[in-house]
DNA sequence: TCTTTTCTGTGTTGATCGATACATAATTAA
DNA sequence: TTAATTATGTATCGATCAACACAGAAAAGA
């Protein structure tokens, strides 16, 4: 307990949720601190105190995010009896999520920074590995049903993996253009469509 | 011929070709001034005689994006025989120009300003409506092949258009981060893997 | 109580943002 | 040649950016 000196007077873990639904509607570079600091209810040498800097607040949001907003569309992955129906409520959870009205549409990983730049380096790169990881998470899924016998021998996990991933980055742009949750549905439902051909036998 | 005063001394088109690549590697928000006139060869005192405004020379860069990078797979949308072909072009076509590695990777429509602000009002309103054109254009296409008889009556056009513009859009990100021409041909595959599904009769 | 430690609010830092003022150069029209 | 017009280069404008200096306030340990 390293209770020494004045205590915060905020709370840090709401404090951060506010500055993860700045990051998540303006972007890295849009979110400008006086705005962050507004959202947060604190003024500037406190955020720093407690979060370093603008980039560790945005790392920091991030992982946040994909601990809260994301955490339910990849459990559903792993948690569903067969691949299919990991994919199609991977797909449906995400089409839910994003177009939610009480908060910004699309997702914070995918919008988040999309731009390099030689000073933006380090967020670009976190958000690539993350990306990078869920596209791990599908194909590992994916190659489960491989092993269980529910899809064939020679169906390329990666290659299915790599459609859906892009799909689901799809849908966050589409969110983002104001797409409706049955707007979002139908690009779902277009991804699943391709499912009995990809699961058939060797990829066309 | 308003040829009066001194003229120009920089090539306007060549100048814009320059901006657009900037915008489109960088974003709107991300390109600063000095990097545009960097690019471009010119002053600012130039570019905001010849161009108006930051704005202004990124709603022409769109345009002159729109009718050079882009007329390609647009023009092989409209002139495919089949809607199958169609689309199977349109996809084709932006894997390879999405993965070419002498240009930004991905589509200055889709990634150049996702992020609403005040002040970036007119922006993403201009980048969205491009898109909204571009979906209006599939559903238009894939209208003809039910009008043809290729598609079946219940086909539902506007839906399957939605599925095909959201795999194009995730296919920038998908580029962003740093795909491979193959790779995103994967996602070309699993989007016409969908096809026979879509085009079998009602949707599921 | 007194020292140490940490947080808060005010005010400000140098850098960079987009955008111009101004004087000069280069062209056409008269 | 002269006047009118337009482009160029230098040097900046006020605003905003991310980040911090500093003094006072609020807690713990001694």
């Amino acid at each position: 307990m390293s209770e020494r000196g004045r205590p915060r007077t905020f709370d840090r873990t709401a404090a951060l949720r506010r500055a993860m639904e700045v990051f998540w509607a303006r972007g890295y570079e849009g979110a400008s601190m006086s705005e962050l600091t507004a959202a947060m209810g604190i003024n500037s040498p406190s955020l720093y105190a407690a979060f370093g800097s603008k980039e560790a607040l945005f790392l920091e949001a991030t992982d946040f995010y994909s601990h809260t907003e994301g955490a339910d569309i990849w459990l559903a992955l792993e948690e569903a009896p067969t691949a299919r129906q990991a994919i199609e409520q991977f797909l449906s959870l995400t089409a839910r999520a994003y177009a939610q009205s009480d908060r910004p549409q699309g997702c914070l990983i995918t919008l988040g920074a999309l731009h390099q730049d030689s000073s933006r380096g380090a967020i670009c790169d976190d958000l690539r590995r993350r990306r990078a990881e869920n596209h791990t998470a599908l194909q590992k899924r994916l190659e489960r049903g491989v092993a269980e016998g529910e899809l064939p021998a020679d169906f390329d996990a990666s290659a299915a993996a790599t459609f859906f991933a892009t799909v689901q980055h799809g849908m966050s742009i589409q969110a983002r253009d104001g797409a409706s949750h049955n707007a979002l549905l139908a690009t779902v439902a277009g991804a699943m469509a391709a499912w009995r051909t990809l699961a058939g036998g060797s990829a066309a």
